[in-house]
Formats: C-alpha cells, sequence, structure tokens
DNA sequence: CCTAGCAAACCAACTAGTTGGTATGGCACT
DNA sequence: AGTGCCATACCAACTAGTTGGTTTGCTAGG
C-alpha cells in the first residue's frame, strides 16, 4: 500500500492536540510529537512548515469539529421537538449525556489551552478563537430568543448571556473537573444548567 | 537605602504572574521575568532556587489572596445578613460587583493556567491546585448545606455540585471573557448563577 | 505488460539560537 | 568583618528548523 501522507497529517494532529492539552504550546516540543507518532523531523517538516503552522491546523481541526457537534447535536434536538423551550432542554441533556459516559477528566478544551498562552499566538489565531465564541453566542442565542417570545421569563434576562451561560459552564467544568479529577463534574454542571433554564421559563405555579 | 530584597521579590511575583497569564508557564522564560522587572539573573537566582521555585511561590500566592478574597468576602455578606440564602445571594453580588469595575477582561486564574500544562508541574503542585477548588468547594457546600435545611429546593440539588457551580462560572467566564474580549462576561454570568440561586429557592407562588 | 520517470513521503545528521542554571566577585549596610 | 543583595560572564542542554538524500508507488510511453 502506498504511503499515506493524510493518514501521518491527522495522527500528527491527534498527538499534538493530546500534547498540548497536558502540556501547554509551548510546552509541547516537536520531538514529542515525533516520538509519540514514530517518525522524524524530516516527515513532520513535510507536512507543516512551522510549528505555527501546525498549531494553526489543530486549531482549525478542533473548531470544525467543534462546529459538527454543535450542528448534529441541534439537528438531534429539533427532531424530537417544535417547542423552542423543549429543543434547548433536550439539547443540554444530550451534552450531559456525552459528557456522562467519561471515565476520566475531559482533557480540555484547546481553545482555552490557547488562551492561556494567548501572546504566543498571531492575530489570526486569536482571530479563530474568537469567531468560535461569537458563533456559539448567536446560534443559541437565536434560539433562546424563540424561548423568549413565546414564554415570559421569571427574570429579565437577555438571549446573548444566557447563550454565553452554555459555554462558560462547558470551560468552567473542563477546568474543575480536572483539577479535582473528577470526570463527572460536567455533566452535573450541565445539568445545573438546564435546570436554571427550567426554572426560569417555567409557569407561575 | 539599603536594597530591599523582599520587595524585589515581590516585584519579581507580580511580573512572572503576569507573564504567565498570557503566555503560560513554560511561555514565560527568566529572561523576561528579568526584562520586566529591570534586574539580571544574578538577582533572581537570589530569590528563587530554580524556576519551579518561582512556580510553586507564585502559585501559593495567588492560593492565599484567593482565600483571602473569599473569607473577607464572606464576612462582609454575613455582617449584611443573618439568614443563609441571603448571604449567599450578597456573597455572589459582592464577587459581581468586583468584577463589574473592569476595564479590560480579567487576565485569567492561575489554577486554569498551570492547569492546561499540568504535565510541567509536580505533584506538591498539582496537589495545591486540587486543595483550592476543594476548599472552596468545602466552604460553599456547607452555605447550601444551611440553606437547603431552611428552605425546600424547587428541584433536588446537592450542595456539593451547587458549591462547585460558583467555581465553574467563575472560571468559565475568565475564559469566555478573554475568549471574546469582554470584560462585563464575568460579572453576567455571576449574575445568571444568582438569579439560579433565587428561584431554586424561591417560595412557590 | 513492462519500465523509466517522477513526485510525494520520509529519514539522519546538522545548525544557529535560546533556555535554565552556575561560578565568581563587588558593593552597601550592620 | 560579615552578610544580604545583586551584576557579569559563562555553560550545557535543548529548541525549531534545514539540508541532502532515500524510499515508495503511481503513471505514461514503448
Amino acid at each position: 500500500m502506498r504511503k499515506d501522507g493524510a493518514v501521518t497529517r491527522e495522527r500528527i494532529l491527534d498527538a499534538a492536540q493530546d500534547l498540548v492539552l497536558d502540556r501547554g504550546y509551548v510546552g509541547m516540543t516537536v520531538e514529542h510529537v515525533l516520538h509519540r507518532v514514530g517518525i522524524t523531523k524530516g516527515a513532520f517538516f513535510h507536512h507543516f512548515k512551522t510549528k505555527d503552522d501546525l498549531a494553526k491546523a489543530l486549531l482549525r481541526r478542533f473548531a470544525d469539529r467543534d462546529a459538527q457537534v454543535y450542528s448534529e447535536t441541534r439537528e438531534r434536538a429539533e427532531k424530537l421537538s417544535d417547542d423552542p423551550l423543549q429543543q434547548m432542554l433536550i439539547f443540554i441533556r444530550l451534552f450531559e449525556d456525552m459528557f456522562g459516559e467519561l471515565k476520566e477528566p475531559y482533557p480540555g478544551c484547546l481553545f482555552a489551552s490557547y488562551l492561556y498562552e494567548l501572546q504566543q499566538f498571531d492575530d489570526e489565531t486569536r482571530g479563530l478563537i474568537r469567531d468560535s465564541f461569537i458563533k456559539w453566542r448567536e446560534l443559541l442565542k437565536e434560539k433562546f430568543e424563540a424561548i423568549l417570545r413565546k414564554y415570559p421569563a421569571q427574570t429579565k434576562v437577555d438571549a446573548a448571556s444566557l447563550a454565553d451561560a452554555f459555554t462558560v459552564v462547558l470551560e468552567g467544568a473542563f477546568i474543575t473537573g480536572k483539577a479535582m479529577n473528577e470526570p463527572e463534574v460536567v455533566s452535573e454542571q450541565l445539568r445545573h444548567f438546564r435546570n436554571y433554564v427550567e426554572l426560569l421559563f417555567r409557569k407561575n405555579s
């Protein structure tokens, strides 16, 4: 079989992502990657012009997968109900289930990892991170606006910050779960967020 | 005037903390610190045996300040009310106020920074991080248990994960605020958490 | 069908620069 | 005279990236 460059490239990206998430970007050396994948420097630099090039490829792949998880989960939720509030509650629950199966703490979010070494990256990379967060806000905001149009909220809230709250819970729970070495934190916290949304839009007794 | 070693030491710690929070621990070089403080290597290694020694000192200082902010805020809240629920709501609001004054996104939490480079640190350091998270959980758990004893919750919740939720919101909001370059995210999200606690323990109409 | 040519995939050995850390010595204050 | 504080000069180890070359398998012409 012909040597498949695409496979090697993916293996490099896989190894690099693992390494970045537990050593940081600067802490991940090219040598580490070579060792884990079992290739040489020549091979590595055949696939990526520079280490920074790898960093960008890594981020793009992460952002793409992220977007895909979102849209797939959203579609599933929308198939299961026509009501925007129910869709949102199902959406959150699907994430709870996803993170409920973990046996080890979630290794972390690449965006967060980069954000804690932000000065290492150029404007293009920073823009990519920002865009991903904005995208989540916009997409969830839409749904919360639909909910707000249909249901009176118990307290005055705005759709954008409510949308952000989902991201906030995820990012915060990744960190907290990792700090305490407790995989269950993520789904527990999503559960609280779902609880909040439910209470917020519940009819007055 | 005699050179004051303690002052230099603090200036090193200050510079190092800033640098770690926007370049990561590995990305912060000793040279960076020297340049920012305006000293030489001799001075630096007079105060800290190794770079790792600095890392630990940094973390300990951060943990101490963290604990102090907690206990001061708690005391203020407990002076303002005798009711545990009110105390908690005041406690959260005091944090909202603290983070509401920011003109730039909060530079970040040192624990989170270290957690995203966790393999760089030894077990002692990791233990220190863990202890700080556990401490927050235990202290807030106590208060939520008092609340649960006095007020019926709208939904079945446990005090520990509710306590974690506060930390989760903070950590998540730091990241999200930094990603979008919006300082107001932190207090907005704390506001949502306060809202949640209120709804959770509100009397049925 | 066979093979010469070629390009993608990969390797081993090197280089220039950076890193944390050290050895030594001077100066100010007690 | 001694000690805490700091500067200068240096080093060994490590880093990303380069160079020149080899292997692999596809493909076009005979």
